[in-house]
DNA sequence: GGAATCATGTGAT
DNA sequence: ATCACATGATTCC
């Protein structure tokens, strides 16, 4: 492989600008917005001033999915479906199964590591996190890193940076925030390109947060790609079963989108109950899996 | 079926 | 202390 192909060798075919995901993530809420009354594929291009075939190619090249495979694939009933089947052992049997050396995880290649209670009650206190924004597949992502490794990855629509930004700087308010879009981008190009999560070349994470929402978050890293849990499943797994509502509040907090993988939580029905980042960007990262598990 | 209600653990104020 | 939650089970219409 020579050095240019590793350059731009990105694992899902997005236009650099992220346009595509804006295409997409019109044409998801449109449909979940008035599922009712069930828009045609015709409608929705003329909506967007699309013609059809070219929308369908698009969104196909997204997602891995035609639109209407896809929007079956969010549907309850496919839900239920991946919580279904070896749903409920997965969580207690991965243990033994992925965890080969510490820290490592089934599906993601993940080395994390926790900080300390004291850490954590400085608020960020002397820490370095250097930060950019940067064009994904779901939108525009904000990184976050410290020399320990990625600390957070959040999205934003187009115009949405700054609030974004906020959002997870108040969650360190005593870190030094420095932009270094070049360092940042180093780890983009890792995070979604799925050949790179290897077990030669880990990706390093640090978990900054309370006990409990790092037990909870690391529960989440369990979770094997285009597989899903309930929040009263993760309650189990960390051994205070009635605690799902404290679990829902945890995982509402994860710093780390898609890394951390908060999406596959689901309501004990199927039902997408909240995200973080909105609730038409968690169907398009479950699709998107289904898509390409 | 769905609205209302309750038990519940955690973290922020 | 009190409050808000990305829950879930139960109990009413």
């Amino acid at each position: 492989m020579n050095a240019l192909a590793q350059i731009d060798a990105p694992a899902i075919d997005v236009t650099p600008d992220g346009s595509d995901y804006e295409t997409v993530r019109r044409v998801i809420e449109m449909i979940t917005l008035d599922y009712r009354d069930q828009p045609s594929l015709e409608a929705i291009a003329a909506e967007l001033d699309q013609s059809p075939t070219q929308l369908q190619k698009v969104f196909t090249r997204w997602a891995g999915l035609s639109p209407k495979a896809f929007l079956q694939a969010v549907t309850l009933d496919h839900a239920k479906r991946l919580l279904g089947k070896e749903g409920l052992p997965l969580l207690e049997t991965s243990y033994e199964l992925g965890l080969s050396g510490p820290g490592r995880l089934h599906d993601l290649f993940v080395t994390h590591e926790a900080m300390s209670p004291g850490e954590w009650k400085a608020r960020g206190e002397g820490l370095t996190i250097r930060y950019g924004f940067h064009p994904s597949p779901f939108g525009i992502a904000l990184v976050m890193a410290t020399d320990r490794g990625l600390a957070g990855l959040a999205f934003a629509d187009q115009g949405g940076e700054k609030p974004c930004f906020e959002d997870m700087a108040r969650r360190w308010p005593n870190a030094n925030f420095v932009e270094d879009r070049e360092d940042t981008a180093h780890y983009i190009r890792r995070i979604f390109d799925r050949s790179k999560w290897s077990a030669e070349q880990p990706l390093n994470v640090v978990l900054i947060g309370s006990d409990f929402q790092i037990r909870v978050w690391q529960s989440l890293l369990k979770i094997p790609f285009g597989k899903a849990v309930t929040y009263s499943d993760v309650a189990r797994d960390i051994g205070q079963p009635s605690a799902s509502r404290a679990v829902g509040a945890a995982i509402g907090r994860n710093p780390l989108s898609f890394v951390v993988p908060c999406h596959r939580a689901l309501g004990k029905s199927g039902a997408l109950t909240g995200y973080h980042w909105g609730l038409t960007r968690k169907r398009a990262i479950l699709g998107w899996e289904a898509g390409n598990a």
